[in-house]
DNA sequence: GAGCACAGTATTGTATACAGGCCTGCATGT
DNA sequence: ACATGCAGGCCTGTATACAATACTGTGCTC
Protein backbone atom coordinates (compact mmCIF):
# COMPACT_ATOMS: atom_id res chain seq x y z
CA UNK A 1 0.00 0.00 0.00
CA UNK A 2 3.02 2.24 -0.63
CA UNK A 3 0.97 5.56 -1.60
CA UNK A 4 -2.36 4.69 -1.76
CA UNK A 5 -4.57 2.21 -4.36
CA UNK A 6 -6.16 4.84 -6.40
CA UNK A 7 -2.97 6.67 -7.22
CA UNK A 8 -1.90 3.07 -8.33
CA UNK A 9 -4.79 2.13 -10.40
CA UNK A 10 -4.61 5.83 -11.74
CA UNK A 11 -1.24 5.01 -13.19
CA UNK A 12 -2.12 1.67 -13.84
CA UNK A 13 -5.17 2.30 -15.67
CA UNK A 14 -3.59 5.29 -17.25
CA UNK A 15 -1.12 2.73 -19.11
CA UNK A 16 -3.80 0.88 -20.45
CA UNK A 17 -5.69 3.51 -21.60
CA UNK A 18 -3.07 5.17 -23.14
CA UNK A 19 -2.12 2.33 -25.15
CA UNK A 20 -5.46 1.15 -25.89
CA UNK A 21 -5.28 -2.02 -24.18
CA UNK A 22 -9.04 -1.80 -23.98
CA UNK A 23 -10.40 -1.55 -27.72
CA UNK A 24 -12.18 1.91 -28.80
CA UNK A 25 -15.85 1.57 -27.47
CA UNK A 26 -15.56 -1.40 -25.66
CA UNK A 27 -17.58 -1.29 -21.75
CA UNK A 28 -15.05 -1.69 -19.03
CA UNK A 29 -16.17 -4.43 -16.62
CA UNK A 30 -15.68 -2.98 -13.13
CA UNK A 31 -15.79 -6.31 -10.87
CA UNK A 32 -13.68 -7.58 -13.40
CA UNK A 33 -11.08 -5.04 -13.53
CA UNK A 34 -10.91 -4.65 -9.94
CA UNK A 35 -10.08 -8.13 -9.91
CA UNK A 36 -6.92 -7.60 -11.94
CA UNK A 37 -5.97 -4.42 -10.23
CA UNK A 38 -6.32 -6.42 -6.96
CA UNK A 39 -8.79 -3.68 -5.38
CA UNK A 40 -12.30 -3.01 -4.70
CA UNK A 41 -14.55 -1.34 -7.29
CA UNK A 42 -14.28 2.16 -4.79
CA UNK A 43 -10.46 2.95 -5.88
CA UNK A 44 -10.88 1.78 -9.01
CA UNK A 45 -13.59 3.61 -9.94
CA UNK A 46 -12.41 6.74 -8.43
CA UNK A 47 -9.46 6.12 -10.48
CA UNK A 48 -11.26 5.87 -13.84
CA UNK A 49 -13.17 9.30 -12.67
CA UNK A 50 -10.10 10.92 -12.67
CA UNK A 51 -9.07 9.96 -16.67
CA UNK A 52 -12.58 10.94 -17.44
CA UNK A 53 -11.27 14.18 -17.36
CA UNK A 54 -8.36 13.65 -19.37
CA UNK A 55 -10.52 12.31 -22.32
CA UNK A 56 -8.75 8.80 -21.80
CA UNK A 57 -11.60 7.10 -20.44
CA UNK A 58 -15.47 8.10 -21.57
CA UNK A 59 -18.23 7.88 -19.04
CA UNK A 60 -21.77 7.32 -19.67
CA UNK A 61 -24.63 7.91 -16.65
CA UNK A 62 -25.91 4.44 -15.81
CA UNK A 63 -24.05 2.62 -18.41
CA UNK A 64 -20.40 2.68 -16.73
CA UNK A 65 -17.16 3.48 -18.11
CA UNK A 66 -15.56 3.20 -21.85
CA UNK A 67 -12.42 2.82 -23.48
CA UNK A 68 -12.61 6.42 -25.64
CA UNK A 69 -13.27 6.25 -29.38
CA UNK A 70 -10.24 7.08 -31.78
CA UNK A 71 -11.67 9.07 -34.48
CA UNK A 72 -9.61 10.89 -37.07
CA UNK A 73 -10.96 14.79 -36.39
CA UNK A 74 -9.61 14.61 -32.93
CA UNK A 75 -6.43 13.20 -33.70
CA UNK A 76 -6.02 15.70 -36.32
CA UNK A 77 -6.99 18.54 -33.84
CA UNK A 78 -4.54 17.52 -31.31
CA UNK A 79 -1.53 17.56 -33.57
CA UNK A 80 -2.24 20.95 -34.89
CA UNK A 81 -2.80 22.03 -30.90
CA UNK A 82 0.43 20.19 -30.09
CA UNK A 83 2.10 22.15 -33.24
CA UNK A 84 0.76 25.43 -32.13
CA UNK A 85 2.31 24.69 -28.42
CA UNK A 86 5.91 23.22 -29.30
CA UNK A 87 6.75 26.22 -32.02
CA UNK A 88 5.69 28.53 -29.27
CA UNK A 89 7.55 26.93 -26.73
CA UNK A 90 10.54 26.31 -28.72
CA UNK A 91 10.55 29.86 -29.52
CA UNK A 92 10.41 30.91 -26.14
CA UNK A 93 13.40 28.38 -25.10
CA UNK A 94 15.91 30.18 -27.93
CA UNK A 95 15.37 33.32 -26.12
CA UNK A 96 14.93 32.58 -22.68
CA UNK A 97 16.93 29.20 -21.61
CA UNK A 98 20.34 29.40 -20.18
CA UNK A 99 23.63 27.80 -21.97
CA UNK A 100 23.66 25.68 -19.57
CA UNK A 101 20.48 23.93 -19.93
CA UNK A 102 20.92 23.76 -23.83
CA UNK A 103 24.10 22.44 -23.33
CA UNK A 104 22.45 19.57 -20.98
CA UNK A 105 19.51 19.04 -23.51
CA UNK A 106 22.18 18.49 -26.20
CA UNK A 107 24.35 16.18 -24.51
CA UNK A 108 20.95 14.19 -23.18
CA UNK A 109 19.64 13.72 -27.18
CA UNK A 110 24.11 12.41 -27.99
CA UNK A 111 24.15 10.15 -24.91
CA UNK A 112 20.37 8.45 -25.57
CA UNK A 113 17.90 10.23 -28.02
CA UNK A 114 19.77 9.43 -31.08
CA UNK A 115 20.36 5.76 -31.33
CA UNK A 116 17.94 3.40 -31.51
CA UNK A 117 18.97 0.09 -32.87
CA UNK A 118 17.98 -2.41 -30.35
CA UNK A 119 15.22 -0.82 -28.79
CA UNK A 120 11.96 -1.02 -28.83
CA UNK A 121 9.18 0.87 -30.35
CA UNK A 122 8.06 2.16 -27.01
CA UNK A 123 11.20 2.82 -25.85
CA UNK A 124 12.02 5.08 -29.00
CA UNK A 125 8.74 7.06 -28.52
CA UNK A 126 9.33 7.59 -25.60
CA UNK A 127 12.81 8.78 -26.02
CA UNK A 128 10.86 11.36 -28.81
CA UNK A 129 8.51 12.63 -26.49
CA UNK A 130 10.67 13.27 -23.35
CA UNK A 131 13.04 15.06 -26.04
CA UNK A 132 9.93 17.25 -27.30
CA UNK A 133 8.65 17.98 -23.42
CA UNK A 134 12.33 18.87 -22.60
CA UNK A 135 12.24 21.84 -25.03
CA UNK A 136 8.66 22.65 -23.38
CA UNK A 137 10.44 22.73 -20.18
CA UNK A 138 13.18 25.14 -21.60
CA UNK A 139 10.54 27.63 -22.12
CA UNK A 140 10.66 28.16 -19.03
CA UNK A 141 6.55 27.96 -18.75
CA UNK A 142 5.49 24.39 -16.49
CA UNK A 143 2.08 24.60 -17.47
CA UNK A 144 3.13 24.81 -20.84
CA UNK A 145 4.98 21.46 -20.58
CA UNK A 146 2.07 19.60 -18.72
CA UNK A 147 -0.41 20.98 -21.40
CA UNK A 148 1.30 19.62 -23.86
CA UNK A 149 2.32 15.94 -21.67
CA UNK A 150 -1.44 15.84 -21.43
CA UNK A 151 -2.06 16.28 -25.10
CA UNK A 152 0.87 13.54 -25.75
CA UNK A 153 -1.10 10.90 -23.91
CA UNK A 154 -4.09 11.29 -26.53
CA UNK A 155 -1.85 10.92 -29.56
CA UNK A 156 0.73 8.49 -28.68
CA UNK A 157 -0.74 5.48 -29.94
CA UNK A 158 -0.83 7.28 -33.05
CA UNK A 159 3.14 8.37 -32.74
CA UNK A 160 3.82 4.77 -31.88
CA UNK A 161 2.05 3.70 -35.22
CA UNK A 162 4.20 5.83 -37.30
CA UNK A 163 7.27 5.45 -35.50
CA UNK A 164 8.15 2.14 -36.58
CA UNK A 165 8.30 3.93 -40.41
CA UNK A 166 9.60 6.79 -39.70
CA UNK A 167 12.72 6.51 -37.35
CA UNK A 168 15.56 7.57 -39.41
CA UNK A 169 13.86 10.84 -40.18
CA UNK A 170 13.13 11.75 -36.62
CA UNK A 171 16.91 11.23 -35.70
CA UNK A 172 18.17 13.69 -37.94
CA UNK A 173 15.38 15.95 -37.48
CA UNK A 174 15.91 16.12 -34.19
CA UNK A 175 19.65 16.91 -34.79
CA UNK A 176 19.03 19.52 -36.52
CA UNK A 177 16.50 21.24 -34.26
CA UNK A 178 18.96 20.82 -31.46
CA UNK A 179 21.87 22.45 -33.77
CA UNK A 180 19.17 25.54 -34.58
CA UNK A 181 18.62 26.40 -30.78
CA UNK A 182 22.02 26.17 -29.80
CA UNK A 183 22.60 28.62 -32.31
CA UNK A 184 19.22 30.34 -31.14
CA UNK A 185 18.05 30.48 -34.17
CA UNK A 186 14.41 30.53 -33.32
CA UNK A 187 13.33 30.36 -36.94
CA UNK A 188 15.32 27.89 -38.40
CA UNK A 189 14.44 26.06 -35.72
CA UNK A 190 10.87 27.07 -35.64
CA UNK A 191 11.05 25.83 -39.58
CA UNK A 192 12.10 22.32 -38.83
CA UNK A 193 9.91 21.70 -35.93
CA UNK A 194 7.05 22.52 -37.52
CA UNK A 195 7.59 21.03 -41.27
CA UNK A 196 8.48 17.79 -38.36
CA UNK A 197 5.02 17.74 -37.29
CA UNK A 198 3.11 18.98 -40.25
CA UNK A 199 4.79 15.99 -42.19
CA UNK A 200 3.23 13.24 -39.29
CA UNK A 201 -0.31 14.94 -39.84
CA UNK A 202 -0.61 14.62 -43.45
CA UNK A 203 -0.63 10.78 -43.11
CA UNK A 204 -3.18 10.78 -39.78
CA UNK A 205 -6.30 9.85 -41.45
CA UNK A 206 -4.30 6.59 -43.04
CA UNK A 207 -2.76 5.91 -39.27
CA UNK A 208 -5.58 5.94 -37.66
CA UNK A 209 -7.59 3.74 -39.59
CA UNK A 210 -4.33 1.67 -40.01
CA UNK A 211 -4.39 1.75 -36.09
CA UNK A 212 -7.99 0.31 -35.76
CA UNK A 213 -6.97 -3.00 -37.20
CA UNK A 214 -4.31 -2.83 -35.28
CA UNK A 215 -6.40 -2.20 -31.64
CA UNK A 216 -9.22 -5.19 -32.82
CA UNK A 217 -6.72 -7.67 -33.15
CA UNK A 218 -6.19 -9.64 -30.44
CA UNK A 219 -3.61 -6.78 -28.86
CA UNK A 220 -1.14 -4.05 -29.95
CA UNK A 221 1.42 -4.95 -27.42
CA UNK A 222 3.51 -7.46 -29.44
CA UNK A 223 3.92 -3.97 -32.11
CA UNK A 224 5.49 -1.57 -29.26
CA UNK A 225 7.98 -4.50 -27.81
CA UNK A 226 9.50 -4.69 -31.64
CA UNK A 227 12.96 -3.99 -31.77
CA UNK A 228 14.65 -1.65 -34.57
CA UNK A 229 16.92 -3.82 -37.11
CA UNK A 230 20.53 -3.16 -36.59
CA UNK A 231 21.18 -1.21 -40.17
CA UNK A 232 21.86 2.31 -38.26
CA UNK A 233 22.71 4.86 -40.65
CA UNK B 1 -31.39 11.62 -9.95
CA UNK B 2 -31.87 13.83 -13.24
CA UNK B 3 -28.14 12.39 -14.93
CA UNK B 4 -25.98 10.85 -11.61
CA UNK B 5 -25.45 12.01 -8.48
CA UNK B 6 -21.42 12.09 -9.62
CA UNK B 7 -22.29 14.48 -12.51
CA UNK B 8 -24.19 16.76 -10.47
CA UNK B 9 -21.64 17.43 -7.62
CA UNK B 10 -19.03 17.42 -10.15
CA UNK B 11 -20.52 20.68 -11.79
CA UNK B 12 -21.71 22.24 -8.14
CA UNK B 13 -18.28 21.73 -7.05
CA UNK B 14 -16.57 22.50 -10.15
CA UNK B 15 -18.06 25.78 -9.69
CA UNK B 16 -16.88 26.36 -6.23
CA UNK B 17 -13.48 25.56 -6.92
CA UNK B 18 -13.43 27.52 -10.01
CA UNK B 19 -15.03 30.45 -7.63
CA UNK B 20 -12.71 29.97 -5.11
CA UNK B 21 -15.58 29.23 -2.69
CA UNK B 22 -12.88 27.15 -0.54
CA UNK B 23 -10.22 28.86 0.96
CA UNK B 24 -6.47 28.02 -0.83
CA UNK B 25 -5.07 25.17 1.32
CA UNK B 26 -8.09 24.30 3.22
CA UNK B 27 -8.61 20.75 3.90
CA UNK B 28 -12.00 19.67 2.26
CA UNK B 29 -14.33 17.86 4.64
CA UNK B 30 -16.02 14.49 3.20
CA UNK B 31 -18.61 14.61 5.80
CA UNK B 32 -19.78 17.91 5.71
CA UNK B 33 -19.71 18.37 2.35
CA UNK B 34 -21.34 15.06 1.21
CA UNK B 35 -24.49 16.40 3.82
CA UNK B 36 -24.39 19.45 2.29
CA UNK B 37 -24.56 18.13 -1.35
CA UNK B 38 -26.65 15.73 0.27
CA UNK B 39 -24.80 12.61 -1.44
CA UNK B 40 -22.81 10.01 0.34
CA UNK B 41 -19.47 10.16 0.55
CA UNK B 42 -18.68 7.77 -2.67
CA UNK B 43 -20.11 10.11 -5.69
CA UNK B 44 -18.58 12.91 -3.79
CA UNK B 45 -15.07 11.56 -4.08
CA UNK B 46 -15.67 10.26 -7.47
CA UNK B 47 -16.61 14.15 -8.32
CA UNK B 48 -13.29 15.49 -6.52
CA UNK B 49 -11.57 12.68 -8.30
CA UNK B 50 -12.16 13.97 -11.29
CA UNK B 51 -11.30 17.61 -10.24
CA UNK B 52 -7.94 16.52 -9.16
CA UNK B 53 -6.83 16.19 -12.94
CA UNK B 54 -8.44 19.84 -13.86
CA UNK B 55 -5.83 20.97 -11.02
CA UNK B 56 -8.75 22.98 -9.62
CA UNK B 57 -8.53 20.48 -6.23
CA UNK B 58 -4.97 19.31 -4.96
CA UNK B 59 -5.34 15.03 -3.12
CA UNK B 60 -2.78 14.23 -0.82
CA UNK B 61 -2.85 10.37 -0.36
CA UNK B 62 -3.66 9.81 2.84
CA UNK B 63 -4.39 13.13 4.03
CA UNK B 64 -8.07 13.97 1.40
CA UNK B 65 -8.70 16.49 -0.59
CA UNK B 66 -7.64 20.62 -0.63
CA UNK B 67 -8.25 23.71 -1.99
CA UNK B 68 -5.80 24.41 -4.77
CA UNK B 69 -3.26 27.14 -3.78
CA UNK B 70 -3.10 30.25 -6.00
CA UNK B 71 0.47 30.90 -7.22
CA UNK B 72 1.32 33.86 -8.84
CA UNK B 73 3.53 31.73 -11.06
CA UNK B 74 0.99 29.39 -12.23
CA UNK B 75 -1.61 32.44 -13.24
CA UNK B 76 1.33 34.09 -15.25
CA UNK B 77 1.98 30.56 -17.13
CA UNK B 78 -1.19 29.79 -17.56
CA UNK B 79 -1.90 33.42 -18.82
CA UNK B 80 1.30 33.40 -21.60
CA UNK B 81 -0.42 30.05 -22.17
CA UNK B 82 -3.81 31.43 -22.60
CA UNK B 83 -2.29 34.04 -25.11
CA UNK B 84 0.02 30.84 -27.44
CA UNK B 85 -3.35 29.40 -27.94
CA UNK B 86 -5.49 32.25 -28.86
CA UNK B 87 -3.68 34.13 -31.24
CA UNK B 88 -3.09 30.77 -32.77
CA UNK B 89 -6.83 30.17 -32.78
CA UNK B 90 -7.80 33.91 -33.94
CA UNK B 91 -5.15 33.93 -37.07
CA UNK B 92 -7.01 29.92 -38.14
CA UNK B 93 -10.07 31.69 -37.58
CA UNK B 94 -9.42 34.45 -40.07
CA UNK B 95 -8.41 32.23 -42.53
CA UNK B 96 -11.37 29.49 -41.85
CA UNK B 97 -13.91 30.71 -40.66
CA UNK B 98 -16.75 30.80 -42.84
CA UNK B 99 -18.66 34.87 -43.59
CA UNK B 100 -21.64 33.28 -41.93
CA UNK B 101 -20.03 32.51 -38.65
CA UNK B 102 -18.25 36.25 -38.53
CA UNK B 103 -21.62 37.85 -39.17
CA UNK B 104 -23.07 35.74 -36.07
CA UNK B 105 -20.05 36.24 -33.93
CA UNK B 106 -20.99 39.87 -34.56
CA UNK B 107 -24.21 40.03 -34.11
CA UNK B 108 -24.36 37.67 -31.12
CA UNK B 109 -21.33 40.38 -29.99
CA UNK B 110 -23.44 43.73 -30.84
CA UNK B 111 -26.64 41.89 -29.12
CA UNK B 112 -25.52 40.90 -25.98
CA UNK B 113 -21.65 41.50 -25.18
CA UNK B 114 -20.80 44.97 -25.47
CA UNK B 115 -23.27 46.94 -22.85
CA UNK B 116 -22.05 45.70 -18.64
CA UNK B 117 -23.97 48.27 -17.27
CA UNK B 118 -26.58 46.64 -14.53
CA UNK B 119 -24.47 43.44 -15.30
CA UNK B 120 -22.96 41.73 -12.47
CA UNK B 121 -19.17 40.94 -12.28
CA UNK B 122 -19.83 37.82 -12.93
CA UNK B 123 -22.21 38.27 -15.99
CA UNK B 124 -19.64 40.28 -17.94
CA UNK B 125 -16.55 37.79 -17.46
CA UNK B 126 -18.89 35.55 -18.45
CA UNK B 127 -19.51 37.68 -21.86
CA UNK B 128 -15.84 38.14 -21.93
CA UNK B 129 -14.60 34.44 -21.95
CA UNK B 130 -17.52 33.36 -24.17
CA UNK B 131 -16.80 35.69 -26.64
CA UNK B 132 -12.89 34.20 -26.68
CA UNK B 133 -14.02 30.73 -26.71
CA UNK B 134 -16.28 31.74 -29.48
CA UNK B 135 -13.14 33.06 -31.42
CA UNK B 136 -11.53 29.78 -30.72
CA UNK B 137 -14.51 27.84 -31.96
CA UNK B 138 -14.29 29.33 -35.29
CA UNK B 139 -10.67 28.17 -35.78
CA UNK B 140 -12.43 25.32 -36.63
CA UNK B 141 -10.33 23.26 -33.64
CA UNK B 142 -12.52 22.15 -31.41
CA UNK B 143 -10.39 20.34 -29.08
CA UNK B 144 -8.07 23.43 -29.11
CA UNK B 145 -11.07 25.44 -27.59
CA UNK B 146 -11.58 22.79 -24.64
CA UNK B 147 -7.94 23.25 -23.70
CA UNK B 148 -8.29 27.02 -23.78
CA UNK B 149 -11.33 26.59 -21.84
CA UNK B 150 -9.92 24.24 -19.13
CA UNK B 151 -7.26 27.13 -18.92
CA UNK B 152 -10.07 30.04 -18.33
CA UNK B 153 -11.34 27.37 -15.35
CA UNK B 154 -7.97 28.20 -13.84
CA UNK B 155 -7.88 32.01 -14.57
CA UNK B 156 -11.57 32.75 -14.47
CA UNK B 157 -10.80 33.92 -10.84
CA UNK B 158 -7.89 36.18 -11.63
CA UNK B 159 -9.83 37.28 -14.50
CA UNK B 160 -13.03 38.54 -12.42
CA UNK B 161 -10.82 40.63 -9.91
CA UNK B 162 -9.53 42.82 -12.36
CA UNK B 163 -12.86 42.73 -14.94
CA UNK B 164 -14.73 45.15 -12.45
CA UNK B 165 -11.34 47.81 -13.18
CA UNK B 166 -11.15 47.78 -16.88
CA UNK B 167 -14.46 46.61 -18.25
CA UNK B 168 -13.90 49.69 -20.47
CA UNK B 169 -11.25 48.78 -22.41
CA UNK B 170 -12.79 45.03 -22.92
CA UNK B 171 -15.65 46.61 -24.62
CA UNK B 172 -13.31 48.94 -27.01
CA UNK B 173 -10.87 45.89 -27.52
CA UNK B 174 -13.66 43.34 -28.38
CA UNK B 175 -15.59 45.88 -30.52
CA UNK B 176 -11.51 46.24 -32.64
CA UNK B 177 -10.62 42.69 -32.69
CA UNK B 178 -14.17 41.70 -34.03
CA UNK B 179 -13.66 44.16 -36.97
CA UNK B 180 -10.41 43.23 -37.42
CA UNK B 181 -11.64 39.89 -37.44
CA UNK B 182 -14.67 40.87 -40.52
CA UNK B 183 -11.86 42.78 -42.32
CA UNK B 184 -9.78 38.78 -42.32
CA UNK B 185 -6.95 40.81 -41.10
CA UNK B 186 -5.22 38.25 -39.03
CA UNK B 187 -2.16 40.70 -37.70
CA UNK B 188 -4.05 42.93 -37.18
CA UNK B 189 -6.36 41.36 -34.53
CA UNK B 190 -3.58 39.43 -33.24
CA UNK B 191 -2.06 42.58 -32.20
CA UNK B 192 -4.97 44.06 -30.26
CA UNK B 193 -5.80 40.28 -28.97
CA UNK B 194 -1.72 40.28 -27.70
CA UNK B 195 -2.02 43.42 -26.19
CA UNK B 196 -5.27 42.58 -24.71
CA UNK B 197 -3.94 39.68 -23.02
CA UNK B 198 -0.54 41.17 -22.04
CA UNK B 199 -1.76 44.40 -20.21
CA UNK B 200 -3.81 41.96 -17.76
CA UNK B 201 -0.32 39.94 -17.66
CA UNK B 202 1.37 42.94 -16.06
CA UNK B 203 -1.26 43.52 -13.61
CA UNK B 204 -1.15 39.54 -12.30
CA UNK B 205 1.33 39.66 -9.38
CA UNK B 206 -0.50 42.37 -7.81
CA UNK B 207 -3.94 40.75 -8.70
CA UNK B 208 -2.96 37.27 -7.40
CA UNK B 209 -1.64 39.35 -3.86
CA UNK B 210 -5.39 41.35 -3.73
CA UNK B 211 -7.44 38.52 -4.53
CA UNK B 212 -5.44 36.40 -1.53
CA UNK B 213 -7.08 38.91 0.58
CA UNK B 214 -10.36 38.52 -0.59
CA UNK B 215 -10.41 35.01 -0.88
CA UNK B 216 -9.12 35.14 3.04
CA UNK B 217 -12.09 37.44 3.83
CA UNK B 218 -16.18 36.06 4.81
CA UNK B 219 -16.41 35.29 1.03
CA UNK B 220 -15.45 36.80 -2.35
CA UNK B 221 -19.28 36.27 -3.53
CA UNK B 222 -20.69 39.43 -2.84
CA UNK B 223 -17.64 41.13 -4.88
CA UNK B 224 -18.77 38.95 -7.96
CA UNK B 225 -22.29 40.15 -7.54
CA UNK B 226 -21.91 43.35 -7.51
CA UNK B 227 -22.93 45.70 -10.50
CA UNK B 228 -21.38 47.99 -12.73
CA UNK B 229 -22.79 51.77 -12.58
CA UNK B 230 -24.97 53.28 -15.48
CA UNK B 231 -22.18 55.40 -17.16
CA UNK B 232 -21.59 53.95 -20.42
CA UNK B 233 -19.29 55.75 -22.02
C1' DG C 1 -38.34 -16.90 -40.36
C1' DA C 2 -38.49 -12.45 -38.15
C1' DG C 3 -39.75 -9.65 -34.49
C1' DC C 4 -41.32 -8.90 -29.89
C1' DA C 5 -42.14 -9.82 -24.90
C1' DC C 6 -40.51 -11.37 -20.78
C1' DA C 7 -37.76 -13.44 -17.34
C1' DG C 8 -33.32 -14.15 -15.48
C1' DT C 9 -28.72 -12.47 -15.11
C1' DA C 10 -25.16 -9.36 -14.93
C1' DT C 11 -23.60 -4.73 -13.90
C1' DT C 12 -23.82 -0.26 -12.32
C1' DG C 13 -24.95 3.37 -8.55
C1' DT C 14 -24.84 4.50 -3.94
C1' DA C 15 -24.87 3.98 0.98
C1' DT C 16 -22.78 2.25 4.84
C1' DA C 17 -19.58 -0.12 7.86
C1' DC C 18 -15.20 -0.63 9.62
C1' DA C 19 -10.16 -0.46 9.91
C1' DG C 20 -6.25 2.40 10.12
C1' DG C 21 -3.82 6.63 10.16
C1' DC C 22 -3.77 11.59 11.41
C1' DC C 23 -4.45 15.37 14.43
C1' DT C 24 -5.55 17.72 18.85
C1' DG C 25 -5.04 18.56 23.41
C1' DC C 26 -3.78 17.35 27.84
C1' DA C 27 -0.60 15.69 31.06
C1' DT C 28 3.89 14.74 32.49
C1' DG C 29 8.65 15.55 32.90
C1' DT C 30 12.74 18.35 32.23
C1' DA D 1 8.07 27.77 30.18
C1' DC D 2 8.79 24.49 26.72
C1' DA D 3 9.18 20.07 24.77
C1' DT D 4 7.64 15.26 24.51
C1' DG D 5 4.57 11.31 24.79
C1' DC D 6 0.15 9.44 24.90
C1' DA D 7 -4.88 8.91 24.55
C1' DG D 8 -9.01 9.95 22.38
C1' DG D 9 -11.62 11.45 18.66
C1' DC D 10 -11.96 12.57 13.88
C1' DC D 11 -11.28 11.70 9.22
C1' DT D 12 -9.80 9.20 5.38
C1' DG D 13 -9.33 4.71 2.63
C1' DT D 14 -11.42 0.70 1.20
C1' DA D 15 -14.50 -3.15 1.06
C1' DT D 16 -18.92 -4.82 0.80
C1' DA D 17 -23.93 -5.02 0.55
C1' DC D 18 -28.05 -3.96 -1.69
C1' DA D 19 -31.21 -1.59 -4.77
C1' DA D 20 -32.11 -0.25 -9.35
C1' DT D 21 -31.16 -0.39 -14.01
C1' DA D 22 -29.43 -2.34 -18.27
C1' DC D 23 -28.50 -6.44 -20.97
C1' DT D 24 -29.18 -11.26 -22.84
C1' DG D 25 -31.24 -15.11 -24.40
C1' DT D 26 -35.22 -17.88 -24.88
C1' DG D 27 -39.69 -18.79 -26.34
C1' DC D 28 -43.85 -17.20 -28.26
C1' DT D 29 -46.56 -15.01 -31.84
C1' DC D 30 -47.54 -13.46 -36.31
Amino acid sequence: MSEGRVEEAYIRLKERAVNFQFRPGERINEIGLSRELAVSRTPLREALNRLVTEHLIDFKPGLGFFCRELDARSVYELYELREIIELAALRKACESASDAQLKALNEDLLANGLSYVGKTVREVTERDEAFHIAIAELSGNHELALHLAQINQRIRFIRWLDMSSRVKETKGEHRAIMDAMLDRDADRAADILGKHIRRRMDQIVASVKESFSNIYMAGPEELFDRQFEPQED
